[in-house]
RNA sequence: GGCACGUUGGAGAAGAGGUUUAACUCACCAGCCUUUCACGCUGGCAUUCAUGGGUUCGAAUCCCAUACGUGUCACCA
């Protein structure tokens, strides 16, 4: 940071494309924490000048994941500001003037060419690009055209020689020769502005002063640094953020998409985690606050640590085991009634309504890793599994088929109405363990696994019992035993 | 293919010439605890920082080359 005297602003520029990819997330993320680390401001703008790919409802995807996020923005749709409006598309006629002014200023031209001459240009892998076929048409031929109303396209004249360099925050000096340059399109024949000139346009009209975005236009800043030169605008400092990737099945390493599994906000969110478990997981890829600490629960702890010189330059993998054990900590995190809030409407959807709902929910809480993960994990409440002998064959326990017939057999004429709450029940079972000299292990396990059907389960013997209830359990005890005398 | 950027363990990473026998977190493994699993606790998990040279008394840290990876070369952003 070299500004200190003037206020820092940033902004977060999606285009709506109807979800929040994660990795944008984070960009508006670390946008946010920098203008508020520093007492500033942080703006929303919607870059929807592509006609062809809007979305309806796009926008508010993006409205709302920044309310749940809590990464609110002092100017933008909505909230409205100076600057306004915040939405490119409604600032059509003000990229057209400035394309125009720089046409006047011999900084960029008009070009006839049709989408099927570009098109030949490409190679056979799509690569090559303008031959700045209309660079220099006389100003008579550029009339005579325009006045025929010949669709036409403004594009930016780079110089031919020489190079152009400007620094970034997080990868230091980037220099590119101007001849690997393309005279690239800033306006389109729909009289649409690109991205490369609208938001050229809107960050300086904005007055933005700290460009904060994917790695991706590293190499395209040049190209942005001399439109402002050619517009006489001061350039803004530029954060570029390394990338997010993923692994593939494949074993191979990409940007983060979809074949990668939920990259979406909402997707995340819909498989079961919590809002803040991935904010504060994705703060951490590409960043490391100083003292390294691994637990962030709110925003402002987030604020305080925040800096740009802890970004790092390489790309870091989404790793979900690492999200899934932030969401665990967050889980256990809640209070009893936040849990019970969220996870009973499942357990109500998935379990019969003999089930102690309020209790299944405690033997959750500490054991899940996602909401999404509760239906798999009451599956056997929620229909009794087929039979499975082998589970009776408990080798640390010492079981075998026949013990826990046994257990089963003797236990089950004691397990009266008035005893069925967890610690009666465990006391019974621990006493009997005790009279008959069969370890408490192997009472439990022969009982856990009657009832469950199964090997892992969200609570031990008596806790199951107490959640099937005294009806439930003792049916399947039954059945249990009549299947183990087969 | 040109150009740009990157490279510390399976993942996130600390480290910014000597106090590093490379921190911490996830995952994994082992043990303990235990009413199973989980939770919790304890311990293990890179003699090595992509490779090869060089600079230096000394390098993960500086320089060069190579390799590999990623990004980018659209009337998409």
């Amino acid at each position: 940071m070299t500004e200190h005297n003037s206020q820092i602003v940033t902004r977060f520029a999606p285009s709506p494309t109807g979800f929040m990819h994660i990795g944008n997330l984070r960009t508006a993320l670390y946008s946010w924490l920098l203008a508020k680390s520093q007492g500033g401001r942080f703006i929303l703008r919607i870059e929807d000048t592509d006609q062809e790919r809007l979305v309806p409802g796009a926008v508010d995807v993006i409205m709302d994941t920044l309310k749940i996020t809590g990464l609110d923005y002092d100017e933008g749709p909505g909230v409205g500001g100076a600057h306004g409006p915040y939405v490119q598309s409604e600032r059509k006629e003000i990229y057209r003037e400035y394309a125009e002014q720089l046409v006047a200023a011999g900084h960029a031209y008009y070009c006839f060419c049709t989408p099927e001459r570009l098109q030949s240009l490409h190679d056979a892998d799509g690569i090559g690009g303008y031959d700045r076929h209309c660079r220099d048409l006389s100003a008579d031929e550029v009339a005579r055209r325009l006045a025929a109303g010949e669709p036409h396209v403004i594009r930016q004249k780079i110089p031919l020689t020489g190079e152009t360099s400007y620094y970034d925050e997080v990868f230091g000096e980037i220099t590119l020769a101007n001849s690997d340059m393309q005279d690239q399109i800033l306006l389109k024949a729909d009289g649409f502005p690109t991205y490369n000139f609208a938001h050229v346009v809107d960050d300086h009209l904005m007055g933005v002063t700290h460009v904060v975005r994917g790695s991706e236009y590293l190499t395209s800043t040049p190209k942005y640094a001399l439109l402002y030169d050619a517009f006489g605008w001061e350039r803004p400092h530029y954060v570029h953020l390394p990338l997010l990737m993923g692994r593939g099945e494949d074993g191979k390493v990409s940007k983060l998409s979809k074949r990668h599994g939920a990259v979406s906000f909402q997707d995340l969110l819909a498989a079961g985690y919590l809002p803040q478990a991935v904010l504060y997981y994705i703060a951490l890829l590409g960043w490391c606050p100083k003292d390294n600490n691994q637990e962030i629960f709110t925003l402002e702890e987030l604020t305080k640590s925040f800096s740009v010189d802890a970004i790092s330059k390489s790309p870091s993998i989404f790793d979900y085991d690492k999200l899934n054990w932030f969401n665990s900590e967050y889980i256990k995190a809640l209070s009893p009634a936040e849990f019970a809030e969220r996870a009973l409407p499942l357990l109500k959807e998935t379990c019969p309504a003999y089930v102690a709902y309020d209790k299944l929910a405690a033997l959750l809480h500490t054991r899940v890793n996602t909401f999404a993960e509760i239906p798999g994990m009451v599956d056997f409440i929620a229909a009794r599994l087929p039979f499975d002998a082998a589970l009776y064959t408990n080798k640390k326990n010492k079981t075998t088929p026949e013990l826990c017939a046994q257990i089963l057999a003797a236990v089950r004429p004691q397990l009266t109405d008035a005893l069925w709450q967890n610690d009666a029940l465990f006391a019974l079972l621990k006493d009997y363990a005790a009279a008959s000299g069969i370890k408490a292990g192997a009472v439990m396990w022969a009982v856990r696994v009657a009832v469950a059907r199964k090997g892992v389960t969200p609570g031990g013997a008596t806790e199951l019992l107490e959640v099937l209830g005294r009806e439930e359990s003792l049916a399947r005890i039954d059945q249990a035993l009549q299947e183990l005398a087969e």
